[in-house]
DNA sequence: ACTGCAGCTTGAGTCGATTCAAAACGATCT
DNA sequence: AGATCGTTTTGAATCGACTCAAGCTGCAGT
């Protein structure tokens, strides 16, 4: 009710709307006194502008959209972070929305978000070959795809999912292990998806070595929990003495499970994770986790995104690959020979 | 470039822009084979109805700000993941930002809200006494406080953080610890103030029974490891026997730096945290905790704003006011007498 | 044939800020 | 006094969707 608007302004300070908008806009075109009056009539109304009318009539928002698979994951909370980062320096708002792997869920982000007309959508797809974000692109939204590689219609920032799968693996095939779970989620997701391919090509290449597949509908600790007691239900002869996990959630329920199990870390059971996000290094047995770059996902992202929107027209879509690394901790650690 | 409008759509079924607003808001009222028309042209033309435009009529959002002080804290995601939940339910958008503790970004990130007019604003404040958030609600944008009790001027939601310092503080002297350090943050939060307060009560009211104040300024992991480190350092004699970390970071980060600094927990040092967050289950050595709503919080928040929403003349502002309790695990077992 | 009425459809006006061509102003120079 | 030029200010048109009073149609009732 209290709203003022730019009219109120210019009716006390006794200039014109046009005036007004300049001293919002171009202060330097205005005459020192005028500036003045108007700021005081600002003040004295309590004006605050309103970015909905000029959003409508300049067309562009200075807002961009995040979806993320789950905000509840310190991974994405860091590439949240990262991406807030540089938007703000280019004085834009990051609205942080959350598919939690729902396709629904997720489409019905997209079509708010595109109602509102953001400047751009950042997201990690739960299904990246989605005809919904080709769509969103014709239409005019630019798109660029987190944590996950695009196929050049669009920009995309990603961490060569198939090499961190691929290293993990062989870390624990080096370390003696010969039966090996791959514990992982929902295979529409591509990362999930790519990190087991790379593993798989680890395991082929040496020979005697099998991967089992432990996976689950979800990417949280409580069903990493759930498939740690799945396979430590398994006689001792078929459980495999290793585990490769999608991600640090899954990784840390496995671990939990294990505990409970009463089987040993990593004398019975070795754990790798993904991400190694900051709560793997503080785990109960401290995580071997394959480490990608969070905050700098999401800046480039930003980055690729304000580009993009910057030249229209000379732009090219980029796909930007960062190399992941292992960090070895003690859930993997050499294995004792008996 | 591609945006079509409800003008273009109007035009391709051969009806007026008032019938095409019509179907998309009252279609029931529409004859069904306008109605058809429309639907059809919408679907050639690929149109996305312009919320901002929309927005800009009505006068209303569709979409609440939430203002939190850490993202990369799963206790706020969670809180957040609570207020989405409900914010969906009724076809409304949650809009993340992070202030990380800093007045400025917690400023630019109101002005932004304030400027877009959103329906309403969720904040955990960096400082409760601001100004600032009375101007909003004066100026016509409600806000309700979030982990942190008002005083009658706004709704808030929280938890009983005097009471969740006092049974974390009297749980550690029932255990026999005599010295106990109390980890906190910027003293301007007012939770942290609050759990220090109730835990300096339950100090005073046993006899004998020292507070040492080891506070950083930030709440995070790695202000915890400084804390820890300085504690640690300390001559045996003059170093307390326990600590009470106002928040989980801060104690996962105690954790490690006196596992770093060879003291046993709970032997050499007891540590109690704050939250309950999920990992603090999983630390090296489980973590005892202050277990808070979270979801609950963020859901309830939501509650109270689309109350004052719905009906503003009648209103009357509430604080819902929850109990904490305290999780106990093995970081604060009962120490051996020596 | 005329009236009344219900059901649909129309289109001008509106929300608040921006834009820009045109007008107003004021100082300087003939 | 009048012409000229640069600086400021003005105000109508615009962005896209919504609203609502008024208009139109066709049908039932008399």
């Amino acid at each position: 009710m209290a709203t003022r608007s730019i009219k109120e302004v210019a009716r006390l300070a006794r200039v014109s709307v046009g005036t007004v908008s300049n001293v919002l806009n171009r202060p330097e075109i205005v005459a020192p006194a005028t500036r003045a009056r108007v700021f005081d009539a600002i003040r004295e109304l309590g004006f605050v502008r309103n970015e909905v009318a000029r959003h409508l009539r300049v067309g562009r928002s200075r807002t961009v959209g995040l979806v993320v698979l789950d905000v509840a994951n310190p991974f994405f909370a860091d590439v949240a972070q990262g991406a807030e980062a540089l938007a703000d320096e280019h004085d834009t708002m990051v609205v942080l929305c959350n598919s939690g792997t729902d396709p629904n869920r997720e489409r019905r982000h997209l079509d708010q978000l595109e109602q509102q007309r953001v400047m751009g959508i950042l997201i990690t797809p739960v299904d990246a070959g989605s005809p919904r974000l080709a769509d969103l692109a014709a239409r005019g939204t630019p798109v660029v795809l987190v944590d996950s590689a695009a196929t050049g219609l669009q920009c995309s920032v990603a961490v060569d999912d198939r090499l961190g799968g691929q290293i993990a693996a062989a870390h624990l095939i080096e370390q003696g292990h010969r039966r090996i779970a791959f514990v992982g989620g929902p295979p529409s997701i591509k990362q999930v998806a790519d990190r087991r391919a790379g593993a798989a090509g680890a395991v082929e290449a040496a020979s005697g070595v099998e991967l089992l597949d432990a996976s689950m509908p979800m990417l949280s600790a409580a069903a990493g929990r759930a498939a740690g007691e799945r396979v430590a239900a398994l006689p001792p002869a078929e459980r495999p003495t290793a585990a490769f996990c999608a991600n640090d959630l899954l990784a840390l329920g496995f671990l939990q499970a294990m505990a409970a199990c009463g089987l040993r870390v990593p004398g019975d059971m070795a754990i790798v994770g993904y991400d190694d996000i900051d709560f793997a290094a503080a785990a109960a047995v401290p995580l071997s986790s394959v480490r990608q770059p969070r905050e700098l996902l999401g800046r480039t992202a930003v980055e690729l995104l304000l580009e993009e929107v910057a030249h229209p027209e000379r732009h090219r879509h980029r796909q930007v690959i960062f190399q992941p690394d292992l960090v070895v901790r003690e859930s993997s650690a050499l294995r004792r020979r008996d």
